[in-house]
This record gives C-alpha cells, sequence and structure tokens, in this order.
DNA sequence: ATGAAAGCGCTAACAA
DNA sequence: TTGTTAGCGCTTTCAT
C-alpha cells in the first residue's frame, strides 16, 4: 500500500502538493504565491488560488515557523485576570498582536512558581518573544531566564529604581510609569486637602510598583512636614484590601486619608468605611486608587485615582519588542511614561 | 561553506543532533528519551538527559506537532475581555487547558467578523480544537465554520431552544445555563416582591443568552398574571446599559423593577437610578443582574443575580473537547447545567 | 534496546 | 518567472 493512500484513509488535510498538481504547477509556485513579494505571474497566482479556494487549502504555518525561525507566535504571561486592569492590558496586547500579525500564547497564572512551568513551554513552541503583564514581577524573576536568548519585556512592572537586586543591570525590557513622582503628588493632594493622618494601604510587598508608590507617598508627605501614619498589606486585591482597612480603621487614631496602591484596594477600603464604620467617604475619610480601571468612575464610588495610560503603554512595549525581534543587536530598555492623577469625588470634600 | 557553518554564524539552537552527538548516541535515542513509554535503557536516557542538560536543549515543539498532526495548541476566541465574566472564563479555561498540557492561543475581539480573521489563522496554526467564549456567538457564525474539521466548543451561548437557524442540528458543542426556567424564577421574585411595573434590559438582540433571558422572564410574569412594560437594549455593557436606564426611567410610568441580562447593565442601572433619579435600590426599584461578577456582591452594589456555574461550564466544556479532539468519532453536544438565583439586597425590601 | 532511513509540509537557493 | 533540489528538526517504522 502507497503511504498516500494510507494517509488518505484518516481524510489527510490538504497541503501545497494538492494544490500544486490541481493548478498545474510546481509547489514553489503555490509556496510563492502565498508569500509577500515574490515573483509570480499573475496567470500562475490565478490558478494557484483558485486550486487552493477549491481544496479549501491552509498553509501549515507550524511548518513556516520550523523553516524560517520565526514561529510569528508571541508569548503572554499574566498574572489574575481577576484585576480588570491586567485584563485591560491583555485584551490590548493581544489586539495589536494581531494587527501585526502575531498569534498570542497566553499563560495565566500569578505565583512566580507558575514561570519555571510556563517558560520552558513557551520555549519548545518557540515563541518569538515573550511579555510578562503582572502588578507583581520581580525583576529577579525575569532575569533568571534571559539566559534563554528570546526578548523579554515586562510591562506595568521596572526595576526599582536605583536599586539592581543583581548587581548588573539586567537584559529585560520593562515599560512602567512614574510611580514615585506621581504618589508625591498624592501626597500634596491629600495635604492640601487638609487631611491629617495619613496611611498607605500596600500591594505584594516584593512588587516593585509597590514599593515605588510607597516610596514616593512616603518622601511626599516629608516633603510637607508630615509622615506616613499607618500602614497595612492588602495584596493588590479586594479581599485582602477589606482585612486591611478593617486594621486601619479599627486603630486609635484612625486615619483620614488612605492611598491604596491599586483601585482594588481602594473600592474595598470605601466599601469597609461604609458599611461597616459607617464613615462618610470623602468628608471623614480621603480615599485614592491606582490604575484607574473601568469601575473608578462609576458613581457608587467615584473613586480618585491615577491612570497608567494602558494603552500607550502597550503600544510602547509591542514597540519595543517587535524591534528586539527583528535585530537581536537591539539591547532592551527600561521605559517610563508619565501617570495622570485623575481627582474624582473619594477626595473633594463637601 | 558548509552549512552548519553557515547557520553557525547566527547561533543556530541547539538540536537534538547536538545533543546526540555530545551524549553518543543516535538522534533516535534523545528522541525516545523524551517521548513517553519509548524503550530505552535506562544508561542511556541518563547519557542524554545529561547531555540536553548541558546544552540547554529544548525540543523543537512545532515540528512535533507538524509530525503526529497534532500541534498540542488549543484556541480560545473571547468577547471584550471589559466584562469579567468572559475574562474569569479565559482565566479558568486557560489554566485548565495547561493542565491538561495544552497551550492556548487566544484571539480577543467581539464582532463576528473578527471571526473571519480569528479562524483562519487559528487553522493555520493547526490547533487541535477551538473555544469560543462570548455572551453573544450566534449559531450561524460558529456553523459557519464547521466544515473545517477541528472540534468546536461554545462556552456561555447556546442554540436558541426550540429553534433552530438552519434546520439541522448544528455540530458545535455548546455549554450554558438554563437561562428560560432561571429567568422565570426572576419573574416570581419580584412578583413576590409585591412590585408592579416590569421592565427588561436586554442585552445584544442576536445573543441567544438575551433571548432566552428574555422570554423566560416574559413566559414568567405571564404565568403570574402579569406582563413586560418596558425593555430597552443595553447591549451587555455599562455605558449603553447607563443610556438604557435612563430611558426606562424617564418614561410616565415607570418601572419598579428592571431585569438587566447581565451584570454589567445592572450596575448602570443602579448607578443611573441611584444617582440621576435620586431613587432608592430596593425600595423604590428592584434590580436583578445575570452572572454574578464579583462587584455584584460588593457592598455598594449588593445586587440579585443569577450565578452561572463558571468553573463548572468550564470543566465540562473542555471535557468535551478533550473528548472530541482524542476521538473524531464524537458527535458535540449541547450541555446545559443549572444556574443559581443569589438573592442580595438590591431586591430586599426594606 | 538501538541505529538507519524515510518522511512530515513547507521554503529558499539555484538553475534554467 | 519557473521548476528542481536541498534541507528545517523531529518521529517513527524497520531491521539489527
Amino acid at each position: 500500500m502507497s503511504k498516500r493512500q494510507k494517509t488518505a484513509i484518516r481524510s489527510r488535510r490538504v497541503t501545497a502538493v494538492d494544490v500544486a498538481h490541481l493548478a498545474g504547477v510546481s509547489r514553489s509556485a503555490v509556496s510563492r504565491t502565498l508569500t509577500e513579494g515574490a515573483s509570480v505571474s499573475s496567470e500562475t497566482r490565478r490558478k494557484v488560488l483558485r486550486a487552493a479556494e477549491k481544496l479549501g487549502y491552509h498553509r501549515n504555518a507550524l511548518v513556516r515557523g520550523m523553516i524560517n525561525q520565526r514561529s510569528g507566535i508571541v508569548g503572554i504571561v499574566t498574572g489574575s485576570l481577576d484585576n480588570p486592569f491586567i485584563a485591560e492590558g491583555l485584551e490590548r496586547l493581544s489586539l495589536r498582536l494581531q494587527q501585526e500579525g502575531l498569534k498570542t500564547l497566553i499563560y495565566s497564572g500569578d505565583a512566580e512558581s507558575d514561570l519555571q512551568v510556563a517558560l520552558p513551554s513557551m520555549i519548545e513552541y518557540r515563541v518569538d518573544g515573550c511579555f510578562f503583564l503582572s502588578n507583581d514581577l520581580s525583576p529577579n524573576a525575569a532575569a533568571k531566564y534571559t539566559k534563554l536568548d528570546i526578548p523579554l519585556v515586562v510591562v506595568f512592572n521596572s526595576n526599582m529604581r536605583g536599586i539592581s537586586d543583581h548587581g548588573a543591570d539586567i537584559p529585560v525590557g520593562a515599560v512602567s510609569v512614574d510611580n514615585v513622582e506621581v504618589s508625591a503628588r498624592v501626597a500634596d493632594l491629600l495635604v492640601d486637602n487638609g487631611r491629617q493622618r495619613f496611611a498607605y494601604m500596600a500591594g505584594l510587598p516584593r512588587a516593585t510598583t509597590n514599593r515605588e508608590r510607597r516610596r514616593g507617598f512616603e518622601e511626599g508627605l516629608i516633603a510637607r512636614g508630615r509622615k506616613l501614619d499607618a500602614l497595612q498589606v492588602g495584596n493588590f486585591n479586594y479581599e485582602d484590601g477589606c482585612i486591611a482597612a478593617r486594621k486601619l480603621l479599627s486603630q486609635d487614631e484612625r486615619p483620614d486619608a488612605i492611598y491604596c496602591a491599586n483601585d482594588a484596594m481602594a473600592l474595598a477600603a470605601i466599601d469597609v468605611a461604609r458599611s461597616e464604620f459607617d464613615l462618610d467617604v470623602p468628608n471623614d475619610l480621603a480615599i485614592v486608587g491606582f490604575d484607574d480601571i473601568n469601575i473608578a468612575s462609576y458613581p457608587a464610588y467615584d473613586l480618585t485615582s491615577v491612570r497608567q495610560p494602558v494603552e500607550e503603554m502597550i503600544n510602547v512595549a509591542a514597540d519595543l519588542m517587535l524591534r528586539l525581534i527583528r535585530d537581536p543587536a537591539q539591547r532592551p530598555m527600561e521605559i517610563r511614561l508619565k501617570s495622570e492623577l485623575v481627582q474624582r469625588a473619594s477626595t473633594r470634600r463637601a
């Protein structure tokens, strides 16, 4: 039994050879017709296209990837999509990559331990590059994987300014915002607002986003002759934010201003303050968040928050990645964009 | 110049041949070592593993996929991740697929026109199957692609019960909930609650989820001697939900109960009612949503909603897909799960 | 248990 | 512009 017959039994997928036969041309002609900017006579092209259409031919991208050493697939490792901010980043990024003709292999899972599973598998699939979208990825974590010669770009996080965990600078691209500066402006806002006792609700302690925001806030307060009066950790999520808020609001000297390292925790603070402590936000208590997710602007919360320019960050990150992929000599760089403090009712005194 | 030399210039990736050389065995031995349940002496295996480790070898999954006609990649097409419900579904599904050793190629974009881009590209990458996670995918849309012999499973949507747009049943798997039944129970709840004028806020008109929810609600009202007094379309999103809410609440005979086809619109209804019409929810107006996203339970809203068992739905869908992939003779099936009406403050009269 | 050899479906370099 | 000829890196019979 010939091999063609054998495979035919299980309804073999149609290949370029089949198309070539039907069109009465060589397999190369088929390949060329389907390749941008190859030279084919319009006559041949027409024949090929007709045959392909008739046979329902779809070229095999896996094989193409194998041949030109470029899979056309980009990996994205994300933290939990429970965070609308991360979800938005993922959506925008995958949209952009689609526009660039790239496919997106995702891996979601927050723990750093997940990386140890995600990365090898990304490598087996020969992704052309890999993004990390997370509000918590230590430079260390990413750096561990730079020996693999695929470009890595971290979005939303960065290396802690002026502090290098590794002594050397780490060859991973990063796009983030001016967390320190804007957090100082949050301090200004609250001081100008006449607040007296200042608290910070921290995200995941190791996250650079968290550390920078805290530092900027604290420095900003000190610059105005105040100090950070209280701190609780909310781990960037609503549930832990509720617990942290309870602790902060149960204190003897209750804070009258809380800066939260992200919006999820800020919503928690508002909910707890109102429903459990019967406090009036903003009159008894000012709350500021970070990220400016959609819900922040809903009337039920009307939360003052720091807006990260997600769209721009994603585009900058994608540009960087494309450069890195196209030219391996390119050095990854760390990029900081400006964020914007959006004032809403949660800090507006009656 | 030999070809080996030529490619070596651009730092060629290490291949199985390299490992075989270093280990002093044949390439087949390497392949077998890395394949479950192939026969290799532990001696050889050890040598191979050591060499692979030393060289930093990662087998090429693209080539494997090409050879055994199974890429190990599954596609997921999702609607906007702006909807937390879809985002949760995506996260759970990709997690489950990871556990099964499958990779996830995603394509997000809501319009049906996107499908025409997404599907061909999924096919080129030879996905083993494809999921659709969307609160709006007409059976027609999916059916168009069944000629491609890859298994398709739609989650959250289904074919309209008793109505076949195609005359024949469509060979696409589907996992959804008992939208009609539960919506009738929503009607019961509101009637029992003493409400008088009933409105429905519709999602995307063509979506079967939307049509089933409306039908169940309407039938439920009629069964209780009432009727649907008003209807506005909110397209499943917050912004359009606000507009729809304004229209409903500006009517002469203002409804005192609104059933919204999803939570995003229900939040909009609550926000508009309170902030623009100065109404008390639930005393002046009862609101019911659908999906039971996290925010629904936040004190600021405390929304009565219909909980879809996302985790179970995803697992059932994944099971179905795995069966379909492993045994091409399997017929896709349509599965309905039971949803749960969760009562909260938005319908609880003082 | 192991190696040799024949592909998987496609692209690219080379002649013609 | 076209067809021919080598591969890309791996898996898998088939002998041994």
